[in-house]
DNA sequence: TTAACTCTGTGCGCTATCGTACATAGCAGC
DNA sequence: GCTGCTATGTACGATAGCGCACAGAGTTAA
């Protein structure tokens, strides 16, 4: 294989009629918000490995690639990663803007590089603040939701079937009203993704670690401090970023 | 352990005084957009295992939990399964209804019984319905976003590396105008959140089935429909939900 | 040309999880 | 109390992926 020492090259003879309709959401805008929009975008490069944002980083800009592919990155404690989700002339980098969170939990990076065109945050949040509470309110759970997604892709990765225990049992007895749960191993092992014999031996351990107990179908949590030790960083990290975009009272 | 022969028998009474903002959410908007919406609210049971629409249901209401759990999960064509988000009373199911997708590709089943209010869609829709085509556009991208992060945390779960490589292969392909790619091993292996070598070994056997040739840092996928053939399903449900959702004019 | 560096290939032992099979234990109905 | 069913426990070989170590191949710079 040989002939591809400057890659990216062809580019440059599309560079002459660059324009923000290659992008395919800003294209299938009607005319007129076309008109209203164009005027503030920007195009800017985007190289190789350049960092659009960080996890956490409030956003400035929403960003329409052409010609770029960018990933959304998410990056453990530890430093391994895996890729959420891939962006390239078909969507935008930025939705928390809109969503109402300014943030997520992951990183943005470009994967190939190219060219894309930016919009300033506060004009895309300006053309949506018009617009009613509710639909406010639907959005920053949407981006709960999308986070809560994300990690459970990360925790499916990377994490043992003890730490996903945990991690489940603990997104469950939040959404309880006490420390039990109706569920066999069985529906617990669909849910994982795992075998149920898994599940089997992983309640068995923090059964002997004092954490749990459980019979046929219910299991009772005794130790929920050390539950949330044995659990993986994604419970936590989830919660937190929920309770960031939900600040509601605390449970009852 | 005993004495769990009822486990949800506490729930009869807080019957008495079941009331919607016992959801976060309906809870957290101003009494004046609660006056406006709780007349429309209906207090419906979730039984346990109830399945509260399937994928690719057009959802007719959408439900605010009390005191249930409802999981979405993925079912794949082989029939196992992945939790994808786990939902209660911090949150809603039916989030594709002002995303505007109106279906997803997860099913929503009742977890641990107990209680919701339901909303018909068309109710939360005409409160949306007056904002712009902006709005609506990016609300529909981020639905296809959130398929996409769903179906990386399955195919996380249950596919091999092969397998993940040729899905991301063609996710990125997708966004470049040519069949090159120019990627390290080691990047993509950083992007599948598995070893480098892990990559090697299953490049080396798609080169070997003739699919891709490869060089340092530069990919060339020289057999497309095998590359998908090699893929799971998940490169095929990401592409065909994001072509329902976005159907827009085909790649120039 | 040589040196330094990056990317890719390969081997090896280790571990978690899988698939399968079967044994036991708790619960429900007759 | 017996029967049958469902849930849980356990064992065992197979395997995919890991961590590590190092070799070779291609690329860049001196």
């Amino acid at each position: 294989m040989q002939g591809h020492s400057q890659p990216l090259q062809n580019s440059t003879a599309i560079v002459a009629n660059h324009t923000p309709t290659q992008n395919q959401l800003l294209n299938a805008l009607s005319a007129e918000v076309q008109q209203r929009l164009f005027p503030h975008l920007e195009r800017v490069e985007m190289p190789l490995g350049k960092v659009l944002y960080e996890s956490g980083d409030v956003m400035r800009y929403v960003y329409f690639p052409t010609d770029c592919i960018v990933s959304l990155l998410y990056v453990m404690e530890n430093g391994s990663s895996a890729e959420i989700s891939v962006v390239g002339f078909d969507g935008l980098i930025g939705v928390a803007l809109f969503m109402g969170g300014e943030s997520t939990t992951s990183r943005a990076i470009v994967q190939s590089a190219g060219f894309a065109y930016r919009l300033l945050g506060q004009r895309l949040k300006d053309e949506f603040n018009r617009h009613g509470e509710l639909l406010h309110l639907m959005l920053r759970y949407s981006q709960a939701l999308i986070t809560q997604m994300a990690q459970t892709a990360v925790c499916n990765r990377h994490h043992s079937i003890e730490q996903q225990l945990s991690r489940w049992l603990l997104l469950s007895l939040d959404r309880l009203k006490d420390n039990h749960l109706v569920m066999t191993q069985e529906l617990i092992a669909n849910m994982l993704g795992v075998r149920r014999e898994g599940v089997t031996e992983a309640a068995g351990r923090l059964h002997k670690q004092g954490v749990i107990d459980y019979s046929r179908g219910h299991i009772l949590v005794t130790n929920r401090a050390k539950l949330e030790q044995l659990s993986c960083e994604c419970y936590a990290v989830v919660k937190a970023e929920t309770d960031r975009l939900l600040p509601i009272q605390a449970r009852s």
